[in-house]
DNA sequence: TTGTACGCGTTATCAC
DNA sequence: GTGATAACGCGTACAA
């Protein structure tokens, strides 16, 4: 039990409405600079804390925000997270993290009970393309999307510019001169996977490549699939002399399966990764990839949520998108000249 | 605005207390079962949640737990924190997550205002040996340490099993015939690079080993530290044919350092991590480790603790240790023959 | 078994 | 510039 304000009001001498105004930043003009004084002396010397639950019944707002993730042991989002608390922090917001391990009925089950916590928004980094859930609650709340864009409804996001990103990886390739490019895409129902994939296409069309037969898709996110599929490839096509892969798993999985097929990354097949994960620079090879400000999409996320939060009305729906950078390392090389 | 209990009261034509009885669990026995039936169907049809901030004001709890470590982008982290997450969830409790980056001001202030929030108890993952928070903290909120022990105060703590851990990996390197054996030790301030390293020289004498001028601690728990502290133990003593490192990132720094002074690992020289942290499988060589059972550390905690909150009077200080387990990888072989 | 009455700590709206 | 008062939604001792 800490002090309250009639705590404050009582030592002061005063009535406790006054103290609440003297205390409120928002209100503190209202009030005799010298009670002002007077009352913040003694709240410091009770040590008063707020009582945010108070606060929030009265006003309805918990300065809090729900947010949602697949999988916090996906190294993709720490640094999301990290941004995201740090920006809300300093705003005097807190997160109120969960996971859904990509599990719709987790996430619905999840939502609901954010919501009967009385959130004040959501930031939600769930990947799939299509969720019913969004329309409803984006009625309900403000609401942000990281790392994803919305297919149906319009909604605020902030995610990587992929078609950059990709850019960035196909022009790299071919100014070390490699024209066979196979591309290991993303699972179909992610929102990633798909923009990179089409991504890939158009970057590989603006050079003047030909991308049929050279782009398969994974079932899922994991090195497993990947080393499937890139086998799959490279068997399907023995010209391929360098892999795009939709994220850094992914190129680990290719890497594994040209080891795999008794051939060398990068001296026989080049591989670019997508995400720059922690301790892609120690792997074998040294990933080349594409580093996504993963911090900086979570401030910007919540930056963007904070201001939907006071300016209620305006209609204009932001989507930003950040700038990825080629991070290179040895996991690309000039295509072997042939014999 | 979502519906409140006075609603259902209006909507059955009974007082809101007797709503309020008939839906709180506790107290439902004390209702006559039809109407507890027809209250818990008006409050689905108006889908009702309750309102934590009401309940909160009331009770003086509000089902929440403050959360504190480090660093969230520390691989170390997010595995518990998703063993406490999941677990306090199913028990209705939030978590509260903050980030100190070791830092005792910030640690202070970001406790000082989870304080603020009314958090129920804290789970503290912060690692410095000596903190003068915790005595205070200790008296007035119920207090799980995770990862680590108080030298100072007796607390309840979940950690996994130091001794035990360290004591694998020596007999799995005496087993393959190694006897000059070195530790890159953690940071002094550090609670569990103190207790590897008292474990570690503990080992060894129980192998009838020495550990003179063999063990060297790094300032810091990062892989240019351990680089440089890896290359004086092994300049200061050729000898040397493995190390135990005090955890993953120092075991990548000792591999850099051997490669670095062109030898190999572990043909010259084995190397043992400790935590397992991700893509340890596929650095190069794939690193043998010491894997602790984050995600049952985080779990435990959040037991203890809400075993703390329901029994308030049980004086009996709980200390949990949980037994890590050997992966054994290709960063360990014999050593080599002297020719 | 149910209704009454009150208070948790804060803030918004009056009136002075 | 300050005081009085009510209300936010809920839980609970007490009365009926």
């Amino acid at each position: 039990m800490s002090a309250t304000l009639k705590d404050i009001a009582k030592k002061v001498g005063i009535h406790p409405a006054t103290v609440s105004r003297a205390l409120n930043p928002r209100t503190a003009h209202l009030v005799n600079p010298a009670t002002v004084a007077k009352v913040k002396k003694a709240a410091a010397a009770l040590d008063y804390l707020p009582n945010p639950m108070a606060a929030g019944l009265r006003t309805s707002r918990s300065h809090t925000i729900g947010v949602v993730i697949p999988d916090l042991n996906n190294p993709l989002f720490p640094g999301m997270v990290r941004g995201i608390q740090d920006t809300l922090g300093r705003a005097g917001y807190t997160p109120l993290l969960v996971n859904t391990d990509n599990d719709p009925d987790i996430e619905s089950h999840l939502v609901a009970s954010l919501s009967a916590r009385r959130v004040d928004g959501f930031i939600l980094a769930t990947a799939r393309r299509d969720h019913p859930l969004l329309a409803q609650l984006s009625e309900k709340f403000p609401i942000v999307l990281i790392n994803r864009v919305s297919d149906s409804v319009q909604l605020p996001s902030v995610a990587a510019d992929e078609q950059h990103g990709i850019r960035l990886a196909i022009e790299h390739l071919y100014g070390l001169g490699h024209r066979e490019i196979a591309h290991v895409a993303g699972p179909a129902w992610s929102s990633t996977g798909h923009e990179r994939s089409q991504a890939f296409t158009r970057s590989m069309k603006d050079h003047g490549l030909v991308t049929s037969k050279r782009i398969s898709a994974v079932s899922s996110w994991s090195i497993e699939a990947a080393n499937e599929c890139a086998t799959r490839l490279i068997k399907a096509d023995p010209a391929i002399t360098a892999i795009v892969a939709a994220n850094d798993q992914l190129a680990l999985g290719s890497i594994a399966a040209i080891k795999g097929m008794k051939r060398r990354c990068p001296r026989d097949i080049s591989v670019v990764g997508y995400n720059d994960m922690p301790f892609m620079d120690i792997v074998d090879p040294p990933l080349t990839t594409v580093r996504v400000p993963q911090n900086d999409i979570g401030s910007e996320a919540a930056r963007l949520l904070l201001s939907m939060l006071v300016e209620e009305g305006s209609t204009s729906v932001k989507q930003v998108r950040l700038t990825p950078e080629l991070i290179l390392r040895s996991s690309t090389t000039h295509p072997r000249v042939e014999k």
